[in-house]
DNA sequence: CACTACCTAACATTATTATGCGATAGGCTA
DNA sequence: TAGCCTATCGCATAATAATGTTAGGTAGTG
């Protein structure tokens, strides 16, 4: 038997989960409630396997309330409920270690099989949800800010400074004399607006150009 | 009508997909291929909606496969097929513009749902993997390395070493002699077992002290 | 061909860093 | 209270880095 807590402020969808719900084999709701004012003492005291909970709520929101709730439990399941595939949510509701997240339009047969999902350790999206996700991920790795056209052998001077190469490091890495080490880092300096090395490499390390 | 190509090397299994899919109304399978070895001369020719690819294949594998494809097309949807949610190819997958990733062993009623969804933007996921997706997301923003038992001064200091200040300039930010910030610096350096500015900043970036 | 960009190199000067040694003072704790 | 850590500051010196200027050779382009 799967027990859930809803949290939703609507009365008419609150009252229609519940009621399909608890018109499923396996399924019982513990308690709904309108907001998450007291989730954590609610939680405490229900103990439920599966949260369902809405993001758009007054007072706390579902996103607050998630945070709560991982305060006290890591492990029991939180379902996030959504109209929009809101990307900041998204992404809140993620790192804040919710276990899914689809949206209200869902057909009911579905959320069933996605609650269950949930219980069983899946991690049950809205396929739109899943491509917020992708995206976000893609992006993450991908998000080169300029790169400043540096030169190949520019680049590979910037790479060897922030290694942590001296000059005299990387001439002999190089093959060339220190005095063009200097020219090339003077270039560099003067193509990232900065004008020491440790302000190169940072700039290096936050536009990813290394 | 959905338009597919598949790669699977497996020749029962490319036979049983083929045959599911070709079974379905609004489905038919243009070819199928046992590796991916022309796979993009086979991508312009047939113009496909929707790519099944297998992972695990000999020769040039499905995810090689995935990163040909997205050379030429960035359009067309790619479900990647596996036996394993594996950690490692997930990623991959992902970061190369993966539109979907399911299970082999996904019944064929959902497998068809699955190529619909990734036809109309979404990204089909089986739970399992999206468990796998949601992790590293979470673990990506929270990854720090060790702090190298910095004290709170020796923070701010090279918190502003990061920013590229200077001695002179972070003396006078932080209302202290010059020859304390070089204490400080000195200090710091001990800790990280470096000796240099820009080795310092390159770990503060690296273990995201900062 | 003139122009531009890149890579190379040298010389000179000043500024900044790196390092060592020493010292005072406050706070914590065994 | 003695011992330890942190934060503060000073002095001195050697090593590096930053900046300015100049310049030869190569390659590509309008």
């Amino acid at each position: 038997m799967t027990k859930l807590l809803i949290y939703e402020d609507n009365p008419q969808l609150r009252e229609g989960l519940t009621m399909l719900i608890n018109g499923s084999d396996g399924f019982e709701v513990l308690s709904a409630f309108k907001n998450c004012n007291n989730v954590e003492d609610e939680v405490r005291a229900f103990k439920p396997d599966v949260i369902l909970m809405d993001i758009d709520m007054p007072g706390t929101n579902g996103i607050e309330g998630l945070k709560k709730i991982r305060e006290i439990d890591t492990d029991v399941k939180i379902l996030m409920l959504t109209v929009f595939d809101d990307n900041k949510n998204v992404f809140d509701a993620i790192s804040n270690g919710a276990n899914g997240y689809v949206l209200k339009k869902t057909p009911p047969a579905r959320l069933l099989e996605y609650i269950q999902e949930a219980q069983t350790g899946g991690a049950p999206m809205t396929s739109s949800i899943a491509t917020q996700v992708l995206k976000m991920f893609s992006s993450l790795n991908n998000e080169k800010g300029e790169d400043y056209d540096l030169s190949e052998r520019e680049k590979q001077v910037l790479q060897l400074l922030v290694n942590g190469y001296s000059y005299k490091m990387i001439a002999s890495e190089m093959f060339i004399a220190i005095d063009t080490v200097r020219s090339h880092i003077k270039k560099i300096y003067e193509k990232l607006h900065v004008n020491s090395k440790s302000e190169a490499v940072a700039k290096a390390f936050r536009n990813k150009i290394v």
